[in-house]
DNA sequence: CTAACTCCCTGATAGC
DNA sequence: TGCTATCAGGGAGTTA
C-alpha cells in the first residue's frame, strides 16, 4: 500500500530510468481501475511524446511530457510501476505498457485496480488543477505545528483521521499515520481540538522524520527496479507498531494493540500513547 | 458544517 | 485437500 515515502521512491528510481525517453507505443487493458484507462487519451497526447520529467504530489505520480502533456498516476492499494525488458512475460494484471524508445517498457501493474490513470492535454493540467483541495507536502517547509493547528481548528476528529485526510497532509495514509502517532507519544483517538501548539510542532517534525527515514530506507533498493519482479523492498523499513499487536512495545514493556478507529486498523501502545 | 458509513477490487490467510 | 469467509485500505460518494 503505496503511501508519500513509497510513492517518492518509485518516483527517484524511474527518473533515470524514462527520463529523456519516447513513448514508442502503449498498450491498455479494458478492465477498469478507479476510472476506465483514458486511453484514446493516452493515444492521442503520451504516444511519441518524450518524458521530460516526473513529480510528486502526495501519492500522486505526475508524468511530464515534451508536448506539455501531463500524466497522473495514483497508485491505490496495489499499484506498481516498473521497468522491463521487451522479452520479460507480462504479468496477471498489468493494464498499462509504456514501450520506450530504448525497447525497454514500463509496465503498470495493479491486482485490485484501486488506481487510477489521468492524462491532461497540453495546457489542460494546472487548468482542471486535481490537487487544488489536497493539503501541505508534509516535507516541504510551509507544513509546521502552525500549519496543523491551523487545520485542525477546534473540531473533536480523532487525530490519526486528520493525519490521514489528505485535504490536511497529502500522502500520509495507514500505516504511516500509526507510526507517526507512536513517535509523538500521542493516542490515535486524541481530539484534535484539544492538541496544545508544542504538540503539533512535535507532530510536524515526527511526521517529516518518520517519511524522511522511510524514503532514505527505500532508497537503499532502487537498484530492484530493473527486474521482472518488479521493485520489492521498497518496504524494507522496520515499522514500531504498524501490524504488531500482541507484541512488546519496543519503548517499555507494554503490549501493543489494535482497535478500529475510523474504520482502519489502528495498532498503539496503550502505556506510551497517552 | 462534520462525521460516519459504503463501495470498488483481488489476494492472502484463517477456519472448517 | 479444498472450500468459503474475512480482512486489507485510498478515495469518492452518500447518508446522518
Amino acid at each position: 500500500m503505496p503511501e508519500l515515502p513509497e510513492v517518492e521512491v518509485i518516483r527517484r528510481g524511474l527518473l533515470p530510468l524514462v527520463t529523456g525517453q519516447a513513448i514508442t507505443s502503449i498498450f491498455c487493458s479494458s478492465k477498469k481501475l478507479r476510472l476506465p484507462i483514458p486511453k484514446q487519451d493516452l493515444l492521442r497526447w503520451i504516444q511519441s511524446q518524450e518524458i521530460i520529467e516526473i513529480n510528486r504530489r502526495g501519492k500522486y505520480l505526475i508524468f511530464i511530457f515534451s508536448n506539455d502533456a501531463v500524466m497522473l498516476v495514483h497508485l491505490g492499494m496495489s499499484g506498481k510501476l516498473g521497468i522491463f525488458s521487451q522479452s520479460a512475460p507480462t504479468a496477471l494484471h498489468d493494464h498499462l505498457i509504456f514501450k520506450l524508445h530504448n525497447d525497454m517498457q514500463l509496465r503498470f501493474n495493479d491486482p485490485r485496480r484501486f488506481g487510477l490513470i489521468r492524462v491532461f492535454p497540453p495546457g489542460q493540467f494546472s487548468h482542471l488543477d486535481p490537487f487544488k483541495d489536497m493539503g501541505c507536502e508534509p516535507l516541504e517547509h510551509q507544513f509546521s505545528g502552525e500549519y496543523l493547528k491551523r487545520k485542525a481548528g477546534s473540531r473533536l476528529q480523532p487525530i490519526k483521521n486528520f493525519l490521514m485526510d489528505n485535504r490536511m497532509v497529502a500522502g500520509i495514509g495507514n500505516i504511516y499515520a500509526n507510526e507517526i502517532l507512536f513517535h509523538c507519544g500521542l493516542h490515535p483517538s486524541t481530539p484534535i481540538g484539544s492538541i496544545t501548539r508544542p504538540i503539533w510542532q512535535l507532530v510536524a517534525m515526527k511526521t517529516k522524520d518518520v517519511l524522511l527515514r522511510a524514503i532514505e530506507c527505500g532508497g537503499s533498493s532502487i537498484s530492484d527496479f530493473v527486474n521482472s519482479s518488479g521493485q520489492k523492498g521498497y518496504f524494507q523499513l522496520e515499522l514500531t507498531v504498524y501490524g504488531r499487536a500482541g507484541e512488546h512495545c519496543p519503548r517499555c514493556t507494554a503490549t501493543i494493540i489494535k482497535q478500529v478507529i475510523g474504520g482502519r486498523s489502528t495498532f498503539f501502545c496503550p502505556n506510551c500513547q497517552k
